[in-house]
Formats: structure tokens, sequence, C-alpha cells
DNA sequence: ATTTGAATTTAAATATTGTTTAGAATTTAG
DNA sequence: CTAAATTCTAAACAATATTTAAATTCAAAT
């Protein structure tokens, strides 16, 4: 699966760059419009991420001329925080989604998952370990059918760790993953969001056994 | 693979640039911000390595204009401990990635070839002596099926041995690789923590052969 | 066998990392 | 606009890891 960003912010198009490489995308990165619409022209991409304000030519631009050489690539619309008729100015143009800056990794992740079709978990909205069930979908979490209600963060905190099941992950990925790129989070606080979900989902349950692991020194790990 | 090191420190600099022609990488040093920008641009490089305190031109500056002017060389920042907001500031200006001082060889040596995307031992994560497989990407260690938990220190130096295996590796050689620059170790440490790897690889599985060998008077082999 | 330097082991001190609580700041919902 | 919920940080405390020092064992070379 092939994905062009096009976006002027390098900090932004490197941080996707990198977390999109780690999921086996293979990925180009550039930094102005013109050079975007080149590549989008002269490439096959399977999803192109375009930054609507960018120097050179814009993305709506870009989107346009796309569209109009009747080139159908999904193109997920990147927008500043508040424009809302940006985004509808986007979607006129021919864009198949749109996501609000400043985003979570995982975010963006979900909807170029959405644009490829590719299933995000073998067709399956459900995020399962052991005896806990998360439905992507519908946003409910259950242990022994029991419900629990967590809270925005927490839940995608405990998505970021079912995705990864088995796999021990650094505070440093949670935070990468989970938080918005432009958020500066100390270490402590994944520590502190590990323990309202070890509430909700360990504490709540002392007769089974603790799905949430600390591996010290490397991270945690769940299942 | 060429790598350019910007790094007012000698002591520092030196170091990566031993250690990284000892990868086979081709390395040059320069000790102020001004000859560092100045060989960025007329010399081609496949890393850059940055600090980002520098006298003549600070790493910030020297990424930002690097940027302005469309080289788009990976970039790794070295920056001084703790400062959070410096981290934000350099990924900011473009760079790619940042590594917080001070730092052990091995750190820095596997984001220099994540940045190269020179695969890390022929593509593969696990290294493997005999029936011990380590898992770099889960942090997992197993011998014969059965999971070793070690610490960050153990795992480290478990790696170095596995990344030389066959090889005899001197306890200077350890202190250099698997311990950060400026740490002030005695050989004795090393010893302890052989010591312990062994209670965990070898004294734990004591129908197997031991993997860990002591060369007398040279250092340690594993395999 | 004895000596000597190196290697191993143990215990203890020090340092680092993880957990938890409380509360301030921010966001969200009514 | 207000109240409640959520997010985040700071700080106190707890657990574990790291390092040193020192006693002991080992192995090579007289």
């Amino acid at each position: 699966m092939r994905v062009l960003i096009v976006e002027d912010e390098y900090k932004i198009a490197n941080s996707i760059k990198r977390g999109l490489e780690q999921e086996k995308f293979a990925t180009d990165a550039v930094y102005d419009g013109t050079e975007g619409y080149d590549m989008a022209v002269s490439e096959e991409y399977d999803v192109i991420i375009l930054d609507l304000m960018l120097p050179g030519m814009d993305g709506v631009a870009i989107c346009r001329k796309l569209r109009e050489a009747k080139n159908h690539t999904p193109i997920l619309m990147l927008t500043a925080k508040g424009s809302v008729s940006d985004k509808v100015e986007g979607l006129d143009a021919g864009a198949d989604d749109y996501l609000v800056k400043p985003f979570a990794f995982e975010e963006l992740l979900a909807r170029v998952r959405a644009l490829t079709r590719r299933p995000v978990n073998g067709g399956e909205v459900k995020l399962k370990v052991d005896d806990l069930v998360m439905n992507t979908n519908t946003y409910e979490v259950k242990r022994l059918g029991r419900e629990i209600i967590l809270s925005r963060k927490e839940f995608s905190l405990l998505e970021y760790l079912l995705r990864n099941s088995g796999k021990t992950i650094s505070k440093d990925q949670i935070i990468a993953h989970v938080w918005d790129y432009d958020a500066d989070i100390l270490p402590n606080t994944v520590e502190v969001y590990i323990g309202y979900l070890r509430r909700k989902i360990d504490d709540a349950f002392p007769d089974k056994e603790p799905l949430i692991q600390t591996v010290r020194g490397f991270g945690y790990k769940i299942g």
C-alpha cells in the first residue's frame, strides 16, 4: 500500500511518515503543493494525505485538478482547527475524508485504513484479550459481559494497547500514538492513565488475572 | 553510507565517530555550527547528527536553514537532558529524530540505522543463539520457549553479546557500547551483570550447555 | 602446592523507575 | 453559565534496578 503525504510542516509530515512506515505502508513525503501534484500524477498511490494550506499549490486546488483528470485516488484532507468552511470546501473539491489538526496518530491511521479498505482487524471491529472485549464502532468495552465506562483518553490508550497485545509498548510510543502530535506530555501522565485503566479493568474484577502488565524499564503490555 | 557529526564536545564527537566507523559508516566530524552547515550543504550525507547547542550556529538554526534550502537529509538531533521544549523545537525545525544526552552508543546506532533504513540485522528483529531467542521489537527473550525476564541493562548487555555472537568482547567494549558515554563504570560492574545474565540464562537451564563463556584475560563470548 | 591476578558472588548503598493521591486546569454537557 | 467530568501535573511513597565494595573462588604459572 503506497501513501503520498503532501504537508509543508516537516514535523507533521515526518511523524506521519514514520508512523505509517511502521505500519508497513510505503510512503513518500513532499513539502510543497506543486511537487505534491507532480508526484500524485506521475506515481500510483493508494491514498493521498493532503494538507489544505500549502505553499505552491493549495490542497483544494490539487484535489480539484486530480479529480478533473479522472484520478480517483482516495484523498484524506488535513485541515486547521475550527475552519468548518475549509472542510466543506475540501469535500467539495473531491476529498474523501478530512481530519482536523492537531490529531493523534491513531486517528489518522484509522482513516487511512478506512480509505484503503484494508480491514482494520481481519474485518472485525472488536478487539479482544482474554474476556475483555472492545467494540471500536460502538465504543463499548466489556469484561465478563459487564460494561466498563471509559473516558476518551482511557479508551484510546486501551485501544492502542489492544491493537498491540502481546507486545511491550514504551511510554514514548504511547505518547506518540495516543496524544496529539503537538502535545507535550510527561511519561508520568501515561503512568497515571495506566492507573485509571487498571482500576476499571483489573481492580474491578478481583477474582480474574490482571490484564495490564508493567514491563519495568520498557513499558506496558496487555495480554 | 556517509554520516556528518556536528558536535562541539570532542569527547562525544570522536566516540561517535569511532563507533560508527567500526560499523562501516564513513563519517566526518566538525566541532562548530558554521563549519557544520558548510559541510552539510557542500557534501552529500545520508544522515546528519546534530547537537542542539553549538558555537557558531546552533542546531535548530542549521536544521531550519537546510530544510528551507530543500535539503531533506535525515537529521538526528542531540538534546541535553530534561529540555522537553528543545525536543519539540528540534522536531519543529525539521529534525527526523532526537536523542537525549547522555546516551549509550547502541541507542545512537539503532537510530542512525533506522534513519538510513538499513535493516538492523538483515531485516531480522530476532537474534538467536542455540535455543535462546531475543526479539528486539517486543523485548521478549526466550530459551526453550520459556520466557526470561530481563532488566533494561541486562537486556542491553545480552543484545550486544548476541549481535556479536561468536566473537570475544572485552569489558571495555561492553562498557563503551552498553553504558552512557559519560558513565564511569568499573569493569567489575560488567562482571556483576554477566553474573545476573548467567543466573537467568544458564543456571535456570541446568540440563543445557551454558551459553555465556568467559574468555579469561580477554572478555566474554556467547555462542 | 603456592602464589597471584582475574573472575565470581554476595550484601549493602544508592539511584532510578513506577504507583498513587490530591488537586489545578481544562473541557464538556446540561 | 454552571456543574460535573476529564485531563494533566506535582509530589509523596513504593518497588526495583544499578553500582560499588569486599569476601571468596578459580585458574594459570611458577
